[in-house]
DNA sequence: TTGACAATAGACCGATCTGTCTGTATTGTC
DNA sequence: GACAATACAGACAGATCGGTCTATTGTCAA
């Protein structure tokens, strides 16, 4: 048997916790955590309440369940995208998922980078989900580099971190051509 | 004789729009400009309402008047730093000002950055500020790197921007370190 | 001394925010 | 049919938000 009892007419069929996280994405994402409230998360998801403070607690933690969902997500993709490149090639294939992100029509920049700045108080619990996931890229660029078998691949890794940063940063603020300019800096950095 | 009359006892002799512009600074870089009340920056003023609403007539255009002087402060700064540089160093030399501007105490990374994350109305005053500071760095960056005399000198020029970029989201995130990253990467791209 | 002016203090307004609470409808299991 | 679980609807509370307004104080110039 499922897990318990429930049933619902409207909004197809995925639970509440689901539509509510599928809305906070939406909203948070796109216009930011502080400048959207409650209320809007609700009406977009359809869901009472009650139901999002049963299943959540408060928003603070709908931010940063919000959070990890994307994280997770974007782990997955990003692996899904290198899963047939040699792994010699995945530093720079990698970047052009970043060209193909920063070209996507909703991209509003790094939803790492806007946790940070959002929210300024380091307790928040998105907080350690943002520095989880900035720990998994940092391992990642170093992986990609060693297997690329560039020498002194410590520095290069965290260059490519820095490229990164710059790339979604710059591309928030001037257009997806900075996406192309880190992906051009970062062959040549592999390069040579 | 000076502007007009007033007079007060407290807080030192710097007109209360200066305060309040102080006050702004300090709570707006650190603390963001939405999770910052005008009632903070009154307190932290020792100011009167009506007298921020006198100067600034609302918080958006008090937003965008911290942000404007900012960015005048850091223009006359870098220039500043480079003033007894060659023109043929500037490019990499900028990169030692950030690093100081990254380890410095009260680094919180770009407000350019937070600008445009924190306030996604594409209307918002400060955004046309923001947007007016990234002209000015791009048209720098090039500046510099004509005169490096660096072949391709636009893409490097592109390609430090990101840099610059990457250097302060990183750091933001991660610490000053990502500084030291960008201007080690600077100092490769501008060599070869 | 008087009047203009700049600034202060703070009450007040309506809107919005997070969070709580009550009550009701629907569903699956016994 | 009874019951528990889940979800919905929405009133409500308390705080805070941006912004307006009145009243008062202190300073300069005439």
């Amino acid at each position: 048997m499922p897990k318990k009892g429930r049933r619902r007419a409207k909004s197809s069929d995925i639970g509440v916790r689901d539509r509510l996280l599928d809305a906070a994405d939406r909203l948070f994402y796109r216009e930011g955590v502080r400048a959207v409230g409650i209320d809007r998360v609700l009406a977009e998801a359809d869901a009472a309440k009650a139901s999002l403070y049963q299943h959540f607690g408060c928003k603070d933690q709908l931010v940063a369940s919000y959070l990890e969902r994307k994280t997770v997500d974007a782990r997955a993709q990003i692996e899904a995208y290198l899963a047939d490149t040699p792994p010699s090639q995945r530093a720079l294939k990698f970047f052009d998922w970043v060209v193909e992100w920063a070209e996507s029509k909703d991209f509003r920049g790094c939803p790492l980078q806007h946790t940070v700045t959002e929210l300024t108080d380091a307790a928040h619990p998105a907080r350690a989900i943002a520095y989880g996931q900035r720990e998994w890229f940092t391992d990642r660029f170093l992986e990609w580099t060693m297997a690329a078998g560039v020498k002194d691949a410590k520095a290069v890794a965290r260059a490519l971190v820095v490229l990164f940063d710059g790339a979604v940063a710059g591309a928030e603020m001037d257009g997806p051509q900075r996406a192309k300019d880190a992906r051009w800096m970062a062959k040549k950095l592999l390069a040579g």
